[in-house]
DNA sequence: TCACGGCGATTACAGATGTAAACCTTGCGC
DNA sequence: GCGCAAGGTTTACATCTGTAATCGCCGTGA
């Protein structure tokens, strides 16, 4: 495959699913949470109740994407891929599949339907000056 | 919501899949075209049978993303969303999930993560000077 | 006219996902 | 010592997705 990258999910094969990803999110927001603190996080922005959350946290433990590390008789989750990792996965995921894999294509496509703001631009400029230097 | 499109796929509703995007990839590339015609642009490509083809077809036609104009006996099917439009959602959603809704934030990833090429650069670059023209 | 091939519609079915209840084990407080 | 609460593990189950096979209709060529 084109992507030479090995440092994320790619890794784990397995992928993360949009359910999954919110309680990512937690994790790297502050690692070393039990499920009842990641629920508190979670539960009541998406619904949800701890007993799924349990559920999600087990299965990013099975796809390698999350540890728990004991801690008495409970655990302690923290996230195991990076969410620059993750982040770039799914960024490029969306490059490669609808812009052809150019990233240009894409920031051509967001300026273009003003998804950029006036302010979005300058930061822009300003990191490709940043880049350039 | 910061979302004031109403010409997408949010008008329908139903999210459009994986695999029916690529079919719709090929009723974008030329609209009007039979199932067996889809078929000969993406069959081959995913290792799909042309029965795929047909059931990917109608969950499209139900969820409202393409039209079929009866044409005799069978039909020709064509896009009833514009790609524009398609990959606009898709990319606001990308931001809004990852990166907090702030586009500015993606690029700057995609830079950081070297996904952006110097050519990339530069043609990020000419189009600033042409949006703020 | 009659079987056959092309085509949409219906049905199938396994695996992924979202969401959670039920169950089981174990330390803790009474 | 014992039941309860907390926490993980197992099971459940409806949808959604991917991928087809099958059914039924009909126009066409023999």
């Amino acid at each position: 495959m084109t992507t030479s990258e090995d440092s994320n999910e790619a890794r784990t094969g397995e992928r993360i699913t949009d359910a999954e990803h919110a309680v990512m999110e937690v994790l790297w927001d502050r690692p070393r949470q039990t499920a009842a603190e990641v629920c508190e996080d979670v539960c009541a922005a998406r619904g949800w109740s701890l007993a799924t959350v349990k559920t999600l946290l087990s299965r990013l433990v099975q796809k390698g994407a999350v540890a728990a590390e004991p801690d008495g008789r409970r655990f302690l989750y923290s996230p195991l891929i990076a969410r620059e990792d993750y982040v770039g996965g799914e960024s490029r995921r969306l490059v490669d599949r609808l812009f052809g894999g150019s990233a240009a294509s894409l920031v051509a496509h967001l300026a273009e339907s003003e998804a950029l703001t006036a302010n979005d631009l300058d930061e822009i400029e300003a990191l490709l000056k940043e880049l350039r230097a």
